[in-house]
DNA sequence: GCATTCCTGTGACTACCGTCACATGCAAAC
DNA sequence: GTTTGCATGTGACGGTAGTCACAGGAATGC
């Protein structure tokens, strides 16, 4: 895929239709507001927004996926969220203009379309939907970190771990009790989203296979009891 | 202090006039507003809101001062917040509807307003400055949440108790290089903010004024040294 | 005065897990 | 096929800090 940078809803139109956050306006509005899109294809693994950056803009990813991700120095990543097609990023700069507290890189090819801020601010402002639509997000993004806050302040790294992948089981949930998450996430991924090492990751998984909970298909990692998961890791956090 | 309540603007008026939130309003909507608030007292150490309660009204903070906290099963307290007079909580369940997402109490006597969460939107969808600064203050959350994010993630405990006198000191910023923290807050508070125990806050304290960094005095922690301390944490952290 | 209670200081012990090292596995590329 | 590269599995080791225990201090109450 390569990089390319276009103005104008001319060359793609609807680009923004899929976005939630602007799904409130009508056609015309959203095609005026596209209007001032600047649109720009990224490559997986490319970056997106630097950390500490002075710009702006608000991003819709129209196609692809995003990670928004921190490092330390020592290299160390920290996945803080992940963004799919439809979903908006880099709202924090444009509503408060401090300097980019993220940095944000396609893990898909991915198209993203940047809206200046001061045109989505006056966009906002005249309509109270896509505020409170905002808010929302924001309101969302706040009670999982405060989760995240909480289970690194009380919860071991192996629990974490656990945590994590009964967290994806229930997105995958399949029937009664059992789930299939596909595909495969990466163990290094799964590390940088509770932060702690792969070995770890690896470790915890293979401990909850002797177990018989889990198992790893080509295609799959299986769980077979949910609920049984679920005990572990809630028993440890009391909720 | 004795648990009261009240409603409508007439016994306390203006009790809103100091409330940055509201600070936009004019004087009549003021009015208005307060006309559907109820007000009460909370004497120190008494609880607010619990969390998972159902309720979505927003509080004001008058007078005093609340903490935003949650609690582990095995005890542990975790403090996410703090909020003075002027400020306001409570605003996630108001925007989302969801169920409280932390546990709110007085550390002083306090007096808060709380606004029926329908009243509230209604004046946000009414003032568009209001939901600006409403974003701004989730977005200020976010970035706070962020950076404990990545200090449990990338510091040892004793690096964060380090980073928190660090970030106690630039508030109370003296002459030259020099702070002056007070009043002393508790060993057990600095260890809820950064996620760690009494003992390992105690024991780097120590350690900091045995360096000559700090010093413990009748009525406040005396940084000698913010320079200093400042590199012992951004050398770790990588900043 | 003394008693009580809360806070602080510090030693001893231990477990968890991060780090390093290396082996194995698997897939794509050539 | 072989090679290269990335992902995973697992052992060994050691340091950090959590836990427990208790001793001194400081403040408050009666």
């Amino acid at each position: 895929m390569t990089e390319a940078q276009t103005t104008g809803a001319a060359a793609e139109p609807r680009l923004l239709k899929n976005v939630e956050l602007m799904s409130d306006l009508s056609p015309e509005d959203l095609a005026e507001v596209e209007d001032v899109c600047r649109y720009k294809t990224f490559a997986a693994g490319t970056q997106i927004i630097d950390r500490h950056s002075e710009t702006r803009d608000i991003f819709f990813v129209v196609r692809g996926r995003v990670r928004v991700v921190n490092f330390s120095l020592s290299g160390r990543e920290v996945t803080l969220d992940d963004v799919s097609a439809g979903g908006h990023f880099g709202e924090l700069a444009t509503i408060d203009g401090e300097p980019r507290s993220a940095a944000v890189m396609a893990i898909e090819d991915s198209l993203v379309v940047a809206l200046p801020y001061r045109h989505f601010l006056d966009v906002v402002q005249r309509h109270p939907s896509i505020a409170l639509k905002l808010m929302t997000r924001l309101a969302r993004i706040v009670r999982a970190s405060t989760e995240r806050i909480m289970d690194l302040s009380t919860l071991a790294a192996n629990n974490r771990v656990q945590a994590e992948i009964l967290r994806q089981a229930r997105e995958h949930a399949g029937d009664e009790n059992t789930a299939s998450i596909t595909p495969i996430p990466l163990h290094s991924e799964i590390a940088s989203r509770v932060s702690t090492t792969r070995e770890t990751v690896a470790r915890v998984l293979n401990d909850l296979a002797r177990q018989g909970i889990l198992e790893r298909t080509k295609e799959a990692l299986v769980v077979h009891d949910v609920e049984r998961l679920s005990d572990m890791v809630e028993e440890v956090r009391g909720l």
